[in-house]
Order: structure tokens, then C-alpha cells, then sequence
DNA sequence: GCCGGTAGTCAACGCCCGGTGACTTAATGG
DNA sequence: CCATTAAGTCACCGGGCGTTGACTACCGGC
């Protein structure tokens, strides 16, 4: 007892990109009021002083973390015509720790901090919506651009609010299985 | 001026019901976080201290607004064959005031804060689900109920999270046709 | 007309948060 | 091997929060 870990050795690029991803998965997880300087710091086994240091206020941090998300590109990648199924199985299923949809979780856990939405509504038009109505195209592309995005967004803030979606497995596969016909028919129109 | 405004009758009934009045308004317009004890208090014109005297700690105060909520009745009623288009309508244009969704609307800005989560979960399976999936009905009642309940909050968070769509209102009421089409299509199977 | 109890207020406490300046420690170049 | 400088820590501040106990003002009953 009483062993010291390891100091990390000493790199100021490093840690900073560390604390940007602790920082990036903790707000993925835990809304902005929840998430505390000394949290993020923690994640990384630096003093909250550092955080701050590095990259000024709360504010700041939380900016940086939302342009290090990837733009929701991944939603775009693969096969259109099985878009549909792809999406649904992703927010069903996944336990929000790996997913690509990260983006998109950090910005429906900001609906509550008026500060942090306000931060979101700058970024996310042209960084998410956006390039999202341009792939998907055709005939009224903002209109179902927002609708589709506004259903994923649903079904995760869904599965938040009653911890996992209390379904049995095989409802959640049937459920699935109709989320992916609604999503792909948004998206071809 | 000097003039000191009328105080309130000393009715602790009816004190206690403005208290409840006002902090459901306030917990459907900002985050359980957001809202602080001392703004529900001066929306009644009272001293914060009255509030934690008639109902305990902020978390019992939020639970009891919860369950003065209508349990979401509001969204059956009227003609099923207008479900779709009623509901709709409601969640794009109504500016989330004197909305019959006020409980949807909390139990999304809920997600956030961890304590409210948890509150939410306890209550709102029974309270709002369970008889939404009910009066739903036919083939997998309860996958449906989740699928539709989820779509009109994707709507509003999306809504939230671009502070309006910022779309048209041309464009805005294509997207209630869509939306109401889809919406139909799960209530009816 | 006073008086007891209740409705409501006031001031303060403890807590936790984000942020800052002074300090210590480790790496690096000569 | 040491001086310098950057990397990281520590103690602390100010402020806002929820909550509490002591206080005040009102009102119905004698």
C-alpha cells in the first residue's frame, strides 16, 4: 500500500487530448450540470485545475468536445437502402459506450442546461442537420432530414427515460424491425 | 411607489396548489437543474422557504408534480382516426405553453439530471406507458405505444434543440403531414 | 380586545461548483 | 550536473443552491 501510480509522463498534447475524450465520453453519458470539472479530471488522474487551465471555462470545454464529434457522418456511411435498419438497430441496441451516434447523444443530453443548449443550436445546424439533408436529398430534404433525426433522437431519449426500453428482447427486435421501415421511408421519400 | 402589492389571502390550501401550479409550469419549460427553488417561489410570490416547508425536498416537490400530471389522457382522447394528425399538429406548433403534453414535456427535460431520471422512471412507466399501450392496442400494443411515444418526443427534443426547426412554415406543415402519417400508421398497426 | 396558532418571512448554514494564482515537480538543453 | 521552463498541483475564493430554525404578522374564537 501506499505504491504510487504510475505519474503520467509528462505531455501537455497528450493530456490534452485525453481530457477532451474523457470529457467527450462523460457528457455522452451524463448531462452538463452533471458532468463537474473534477469528474472529467478524475477520468484522467489530473487536479480539475488542469482542466480548466487547458481549456478555460466549462463552456469552452464543452464547445471543443462538440467539435471533436465526428459531424454524425457515420449515419451516412454504408448502404442507403439498408439505412433504415442499421440506424434502428444501433439506438435500439447499443449501450451508448462504443456507438458512433456520440454526437447525437451529447446533444440530446443537452436538453436541460439552457447554457449548453444554446451551445448545441449553434453547432448542430451546420454541423449535423445540414450535411445529414444534403445526403439525404430529394424532395423536401430539411423536412426529412429533421424528421428522421428528430425519430432516432426519440427512440434514445426513450430508452433514457425508462432504463432501457422495459421490453422483452424479442419486442425489442420487432420493434426494431418497424423503426427500420419508418426511418427508411423518410429517407426515400 | 413604495406601494406594496396585495398579499395573497393566507389560504395554505390554495397556497400549496399555486406552488404545484408554478412548478410544473417551470419544470416543463427548463431542466429539473435549471429550475431552483427560489424561482418556483417568486413565480407565486412567496419565500422559498414555504416550498420546501409544504413539500419537503426539491425531489419530493418534482414527484409530486409528476403525479398531479395527467397521465397523458390527453393524447387519447378525441377521434382515433385523427390521432395522427391531432398529435402532430400539437407537438410542432404548440408552443409548448398551454400544451396538453406537459408531462411528456418534463419527463424529456428530465434527461439530464440523474435524480429526476430515476424519479421519471419510477413514475412514468405505470402512469404514462402502460395505458397509452392500452388504449393502443391490437398486435404488439406495447412496442407501438413505445414507438409513437418516442416519436412525439424526438419531435419536441428536436424542436428544443434548434429552438424552433428552423424551417418554414410552409415546410413546417409538411412536416406535420408526415409526421401525422406516421404517427397514424403506428397507432393503427 | 386580546390571544393562540398558523401562514409566511428572514437570515443563515453547509455544500458543491467553476475558476484563479501561487506553488512544486519533472523533463530538457547546455 | 545543474538551471530553466513547462507541466501539473494545491489551497482557496466567490457564488448559488437546497434546506433549516427562529422569527413576525395575520386571523378566528373567546
Amino acid at each position: 500500500m501506499f505504491c504510487h501510480v504510475p505519474p503520467r509522463p509528462r505531455n501537455a498534447e497528450a493530456t490534452r487530448a485525453a481530457i477532451l475524450d474523457a470529457a467527450r465520453e462523460r457528457f455522452a453519458r451524463e448531462s452538463y450540470d452533471d458532468v463537474g470539472m473534477r469528474d472529467i479530471a478524475g477520468d484522467v488522474g489530473v487536479d480539475a485545475a488542469l482542466v480548466s487551465r487547458y481549456f478555460g471555462s466549462k463552456e469552452d470545454l464543452f464547445t471543443a468536445v462538440l467539435d471533436s464529434c465526428s459531424n454524425g457522418s457515420e449515419l451516412m456511411e454504408g448502404d442507403r437502402s439498408e439505412f433504415g435498419r442499421r440506424v434502428a438497430r444501433e439506438v435500439v441496441f447499443e449501450p451508448a459506450k462504443e456507438g458512433k451516434l456520440k454526437g447525437l447523444l451529447i446533444m440530446l443530453r443537452s436538453v436541460g442546461s439552457t447554457k449548453a443548449m444554446e451551445l448545441v443550436q449553434r453547432t448542430g445546424s451546420e454541423r449535423f442537420f445540414n450535411p445529414f439533408a444534403a445526403w439525404v436529398g430529394g424532395e423536401d430534404a430539411a423536412v426529412r432530414a429533421r424528421l428522421a433525426s428528430a425519430t432516432i433522437m426519440g427512440m434514445a431519449v426513450s430508452r433514457e427515460i425508462t432504463g432501457g426500453f422495459d421490453l422483452s428482447p424479442a419486442e425489442c427486435e420487432r420493434m426494431v424491425g418497424r423503426m427500420a421501415v419508418i426511418l427508411q421511408d423518410i429517407i426515400d421519400g
